[in-house]
RNA sequence: AGGCGCGUAGCUCAGUGGUAGAGCACUACCUUGACAUGGUAGUGGUCGGUGGUUCGAUCCCGCCCGCGCCUACCA
């Protein structure tokens, strides 16, 4: 072995060695797991937010199988409609040309092609992370298999009444002309004016009504004023009619709940066709709806000649310049504003009536509901259930059609009349219907959203509808590992769909991570230009090349300067390379309750150290071990019993913590196994033994336990480090006496596989104590490490003089002792140096070594801290109420802590005299 | 406006009704034959503030301050 990790040298070699072996591949036996990739934008690459969600799942699966499950993690990518399609429009008007020149067919064709390339830069990042998903099973939302269970969902739905087509108000995106969901519309508050119009009231000239606005233009599509039905100051007007300026038309002054006195002036335009809100009110109030706009967001011909393809801010300035000509401009007032904005585009979204494909969702809602009420469905933390329910109990229809190319094309049909029949295809409505080969059939133009397909994944990706084995032994899936972001559009659409259709939940349990946010707590965001490719983590990356990275295609391109200063000041010399290992435990560790993890590239460099710690131990373990095992008995020393007892204990903290999804307590009780006692204690305590010349039964113990605890710990950690544990367990195993190809399919270890040892524990216990205690005096005391002491055993108890005996070997060799001398009884000690352990002293001769004002401000320092204590304790005592009311073994602890304290203080101060007559004798 | 979460060492984060922890950073010493991506020892915290419950609160409860997110939005 290298004598330092390096993890660019196994981890690919590592990956491509299990997929060639086929080693992601399902048992066949066992209790079915299954997890499903929740599907990345094959448009896209994956950011961090990915690489986190990735590790858990990878995690999860990995540990699974190591249990023995019949483990699927399922693989794929959707199909993104708008962002995709958006890509290769890009492509297309760079090269010149554009989707409308190329026609439906061809440009399919391209993004097709398009897909083939992008894809594979995240099945390659995949690899990367070391997922290990079953690839010969990888699903596209688009493969058409998936694509026949969209259909088969769409028809049979239609049949049921569930969908239905419908002109509506929806987010309509003005550059790309399509509905957008409301995921994909990002409302920012941002400056804008409020305008107050001053309506003239019908028959009455003079008098008018003053209505405030945010969107002038919109007024040419006003049916209405509106004031609230208490409101004094109108209620003689509702009823009567006003004079919309500009128009010449005439709209009746109506009462609605929704009207807020206190803003404004209280009377509200009403523009049905072009907001939410006032939709709702005008089918309240059976108000025509005027749509004035275009799908360009322009106005079209139901406004007068003079604003007629005029664009959207055009529109306004003139709607406002004629209001002030006209004298009814009342006042402009600056006003902030969120303002809707569609997320591809950027453009701001508009309101606007267009025929619309819906779902139905109430029906679908309510055992979607009840799945998770009565517990079929779990969140964790549990606290999503309710975020859950807020959404559901308060479901709207669902716009399922997009005006795009890219996607599943909705199955409806139209015949010259326009009449509308859906089927599974065109042969099927002309089946059905009786349509002959006269009647001329046009299928829908539009496709369905991204989301549709997405919602039937669990079960589609498994055969659906088709009655396939792998459904019946995957489906309901384990559990679904995602963000909160997409709870809605996601998580709660996938239980409608699965119940409806799976015959079953989708998972069992959905367990919510947080958000991977930068340095700063900042969301990492293209346009932010702080997002951070796991690869560049992984592999390192150049300062220049980061920069570069970061501000290539930037949508907003006056950004550049400011990512770039940003970029220089956070990664001054670059990213070094950590390894995907050291990545994955940082994400896991990380990996807390309900908490965003901020990312501290400070972390990832403290696990990078901790998998060269491992690298190394194993090579110690190695060199120890390999070629040295010689036949004959073995007997294990206390050093080895102990480790065995602390593996154990690690083992059932990693294993308990893992089934409850908290990996940073998994991942902690591994690290603190590693690090601060097999590296630090028990490799040390080995040492003396293999070196020496101890009884070879107890050397081939110290072996036995060296492989075979690295070799069990090596199995803890591969589901959350796979390569480098795969790497040192290829070479470990063998002389634990495996004879096996990979770590993958080995168990995972159980605390039982190692006995528990209270015994060891103690004793072992004592052992650190004493060598703790000298290594206090060297440290504070400057002595070299390299120069050997003498310790004196001053108060010493049977069971100390008989310890110190036995493991005289341990205390020598880690303390670095020349020699133990037990001071017998009323022995007066030379000037030392001392250490407590329990009542004995541990003194260390000052002759030549200690300056005796050293030890005396040592002494001090000790003495305060002791003193606070006691101080504290003896408070706490002196309490009657305490005393009689605390537990009684809270209070005999105390008792027994104060006494302690009291015996250390008493030993101090002694000390502190006679260091003290000693600085007097030289002076 | 409603909901959720957070506030613990300089930084990133664990944690518990009864002696406050880790990693990084910092200080001193050390290249001892697994590892300087290391070792040993150490410095560092009125656990956001304030009341209450309790013998005892960083932890439970109320209020306040600060921060973040989500949902609904005021035309």
């Amino acid at each position: 072995m290298d004598k330092n990790y390096d993890p660019a040298k196994i981890e690919q070699d590592c990956y491509r060695f299990w997929e060639e072996n086929g080693h992601f591949s399902p048992s066949g036996k066992g209790d079915p797991y299954c997890i499903m990739i929740p599907p990345p934008n094959v448009t896209g690459t994956l950011h961090m937010g990915h690489a986190f969600q990735d590790t858990i799942m990878d995690t999860l699966t990995r540990y699974h199988r190591m249990l023995g499950h019949n483990t699927l993690w399922q693989p794929g990518m959707d199909h993104a409609g708008i962002a995709t399609q958006m890509v290769v429009e890009r492509q297309l008007n760079a090269a010149g040309t554009s989707r409308q020149e190329l026609g439906r067919e061809k440009f399919l064709e391209r993004v097709w092609e398009w897909k083939a390339q992008s894809g594979g830069t995240i099945s390659n990042q995949l690899r990367r992370l070391g997922a290990s998903v079953d690839w010969s099973r990888e699903r596209f939302t688009m493969d058409e298999g998936l694509s026949a269970a969209v259909i088969e969902v769409f028809v049979r739905l239609h049949e049921e009444g569930l969908i239905y087509r419908g002109k509506r108000l929806v987010n309509w995106d003005p550059v790309l002309h399509t509905a957008l969901s409301d995921l994909e519309v990002l409302s920012e508050e941002e400056d804008g004016h409020l305008w107050h119009f001053r309506y003239p009231l019908t028959g009455d000239s003079g008098r008018y009504l003053v209505v405030a606005t945010t969107r002038p233009e919109t007024m040419l599509g006003d049916t209405a004023v509106a004031v609230h039905p208490d409101d004094q100051r109108y209620s003689n007007l509702v009823g009567q009619s006003v004079e919309l300026p500009l128009t010449g038309r005439t709209i009746p002054v109506i009462a609605d709940d929704y009207v807020d006195p206190e803003f404004g002036s209280g009377c509200v335009k009403i523009t049905p066709a072009h907001d939410f809100n006032d939709y709702e009110i005008g089918q309240r109030h059976a108000l025509p709806m005027i749509n004035i706009m275009t799908a360009d967001a322009c106005l079209n011909d139901e406004v007068p000649d003079a604003y007629r393809g005029l664009p959207r801010a055009e529109a306004r300035n003139k709607v406002v310049a004629d209001f002030e000509q006209l004298g009814l401009l009342e006042k402009v007032e600056d006003h902030r504003l969120k303002v809707p904005r569609g997320d591809r585009s950027g453009e701001i979204v508009e309101p606007l009536l267009t025929d619309q494909w819906y779902v139905r969702a109430e029906p679908l809602a309510k055992p979607a509901i009840a799945a998770v009420e009565n517990g079929d469905i779990r969140f964790v933390p549990e606290n999503w259930a309710k975020t859950y329910f807020e959404w559901m109990y308060n479901i709207q229809d669902w716009c399922i059609s997009r005006q795009l190319w890219w996607g599943h094309r909705i199955p409806a049909w139209y015949d010259a009349n326009g009449k509308c029949y859906v089927g599974r295809n065109e042969a099927e409505v002309r089946a059905r219907n009786g349509l002959g080969a006269e009647t001329k059939l046009r299928q829908d133009d539009d496709v369905l959203d991204t989301w549709f397909s997405s919602a039937l994944w669990p079960f589609s990706t498994l055969g659906w509808p088709e009655k396939t084995p792998a459904l019946s032994t995957w489906y309901p899936t384990s559990v679904l590992v995602t963000g909160f972001d997409i709870i809605f559009f996601w998580v709660a659409r996938m239980i409608m769909m699965g119940l409806k259709f799976a015959g079953g939940v989708p998972f069992h349990e959905v367990y919510i991570h947080g958000l991977v946010r930068d340095e700063d707590g900042q969301k990492m965001s293209k346009a932010k230009g702080n997002v951070l490719d796991p690869l560049d983590l992984i592999d390192g990356i150049e300062l220049e090349t980061l920069v570069e990275k970061r501000t290539a295609n930037l949508m907003q391109p006056h950004l550049r300067k400011r990512i770039e200063k940003a970029t220089r000041k956070q990664f001054r010399d670059g990213i070094p390379a950590f390894g995907t290992d050291a990545l994955r435990f940082t994400f896991l560790a990380l990996a807390t309750t309900g908490r965003d993890i901020r990312f501290d590239l400070g972390r990832v460099e403290g696990y990078r150290n901790f998998c060269n710690k491992l690298w190394n131990a194993s090579r110690y373990v190695l060199l120890n071990t390999e070629g040295k095992d010689t036949p004959g008995d073995h007997e294990y020393s206390l050093a080895d019993r102990w480790i065995r007892s602390r593996l154990a204990a690690a083992l059932e903290t990693a294993r308990s913590n893992i089934q409850i999804y908290r990996f940073d307590l998994a991942a902690r009780a591994l690290y603190e196994f590693s690090w601060n006692e097999f590296c630090d204690w028990y490799l040390e305590l080995s040492k003396p033994v293999l070196h020496g010349d101890a009884d070879p039964a107890v050397q081939r113990g110290t072996r036995r336990t060296l492989t075979h605890c690295l070799e069990a710990l090596m199995r803890a950690l591969h589901p959350m480090m796979p390569f480098l544990t795969e790497t040192i367990w290829q070479r470990v195993a063998p002389i634990a006496g495996i004879s096996e190809a990979t770590i993958i399919h080995q168990r995972y270890p159980e605390p039982s596989d190692f006995d528990r040892d209270p015994e060891a524990e103690a004793a072992i216990g004592w052992i650190r104590d004493f060598i703790s205690g000298v290594r206090q005096v060297r440290g504070e005391m400057d002595i070299a490490p390299s120069r050997p002491v003498e310790v004196l055993l001053q108060d010493a108890s049977a069971g100390d003089r008989q310890n110190a005996e036995r493991h005289s070997l341990y205390l020598q060799s880690l303390a670095r002792l020349s020699g133990i001398r037990v001071l017998a009884a009323g022995e007066r000690p030379p000037p030392s140096a001392t250490a407590l352990h329990g009542s004995m002293k541990i003194l260390v001769p000052m002759a030549g070594l200690i300056d005796p004002a050293a030890e005396l401000a040592r002494l001090g320092r000790k003495q305060a801290k002791t003193g606070k204590e006691l101080a504290a304790g003896e408070k706490k005592l002196e309490n009657p109420n305490f005393v009689s009311n605390a537990p009684a073994e809270v209070v005999a602890e105390l008792r027994e802590r104060v006494a302690a304290l009291r015996e250390t203080q008493a030993q101090l101060e002694n000390q502190v005299t006679r260091v003290g007559e000693l600085l007097d004798d030289n002076n």
